[in-house]
DNA sequence: CAAGCTTTGTAACAATTGTTACTGTATTGC
DNA sequence: GCAATACAGTAACAATTGTTACAAAGCTTG
């Protein structure tokens, strides 16, 4: 475990705290779809992501459910830094949005490291400042742009986090994702593969234009 | 000074700090509609509020703009907290939502006191917390919501930001604040209007029902 | 108080998004 | 292969929100 901690890590974490994250971490592969955090749930590890990407969702109570932003290598969770610092409940949901590896830190850990490390501060920090700004983006989106808009933004990440041109999912899927009705995201997409933005076909999406 | 922030403050910090913050922090008086930040600028102070609200936007390139949440006494700017971190421009307004009392601390403390004092982190750590999650509540408000509701729960939170079922302000200020148009708002307060929920006047909006 | 400005009310219409319903076509499991 | 199921395409319609235009009422200033 520790060969992929320090691949993706020495850049920002001293030996020091690596031999801890090393010590104290569990090492985990997940698989795609699973979930990570659930609503309403509490939470006891925090996720230092080592490769792959996690979806996380603003989840209501009524089932509603809209996506916040995407975590990547080198990406935690900012929800779940603060309910472990504050034990709270999560008000979110999180989902392995391709195969993932990471390591699971305990959160009692949080305190020791934040007043022991800098760079663990600086890491805390900017994880919720990267966080922050995306929430924001995601406002953006849903306040400033239309539908159309925000679904080619949501192809278009979508392909970024993956790193293929071919998005394997529903329109249902999609549909969640953005809060939005099935048949909506269909009359869309099949806007967007008039325009030759896109080919359609069952459970894939090619982006073709970027 | 001093008088004020122990009174506000001193239940979250130690006396060392508050002698710090004594000493280094600018004390200010803010008049109601003052634009504390401007989106695209560098922000070199971060404000600790006393007492007063200041109203923090999304500020697009375009101008548009939408209501990210308000700040209040015990409150300061996570924007502002990360912009100084790491130095970049804010991409944010703010505006004194009231007359406002608050002390401008000088970024280089950040870090200092950040590493000194377990209560500066802690009040750092909850502020990004609050904020974080007031953001995601605003995600809520614009992809769960119907405008009639966002603008029920904008006008509750008016009230109890400014403490009083008074709200002096225009359809077109409001119009602004939820990016929609002032026909809209004029619409649908109406609507609350003859469902006996407020009260219209010129310039200003009595809200009856809580 | 008259002219000019700001604010609000309202109608008519357009655009976007949401909903329901039904179809056809793949895929899966027996 | 066949039935059941999941997925996608499409039409018709409803609801919400946005836009334009204009009138009326209130405030401000000379």
């Amino acid at each position: 475990m520790i060969k992929e901690i320090k691949n993706k890590y020495s850049h920002l974490f001293e030996d020091e705290l690596l031999e801890e994250i090393n010590q104290v971490g569990t090492f985990k592969e997940i698989p795609e779809g699973f979930e990570l955090i659930k609503p309403g749930s509490y939470i006891k590890f925090m996720p230092l992501i080592i490769s792959g990407a996690i979806k996380v969702l603003r989840g209501d109570h009524d089932g509603d459910e809209l996506l916040l932003y995407f975590l990547e290598q080198g990406d935690t969770c900012a929800m779940t830094l603060s309910c472990c610092l504050r034990h709270h409940k999560s008000e979110i949901k999180a989902i392995a949005e391709t195969d993932t590896k990471l390591v699971m830190i305990p959160i009692e850990k949080m305190e020791e490291w934040t007043s022991k490390y800098k760079s663990w501060r600086n890491f805390v920090f900017s994880s919720y400042h990267k966080r922050l700004v995306e929430t924001i983006e995601t406002i953006d989106s849903i306040a400033f742009l239309n539908m159309d808009d925000r679904l080619l933004k949501y192809l278009k990440e979508k392909t970024k986090i993956s790193h293929t041109k071919i998005i394997n999912t529903t329109h249902q899927q999609i549909a969640y994702d953005l809060h939005t009705s099935r048949v909506v995201i269909s009359r869309l997409l099949k806007k967007l593969e008039k325009k030759g933005i896109v080919k359609l076909n069952r459970n894939n999406i090619e982006v073709l234009e970027m």
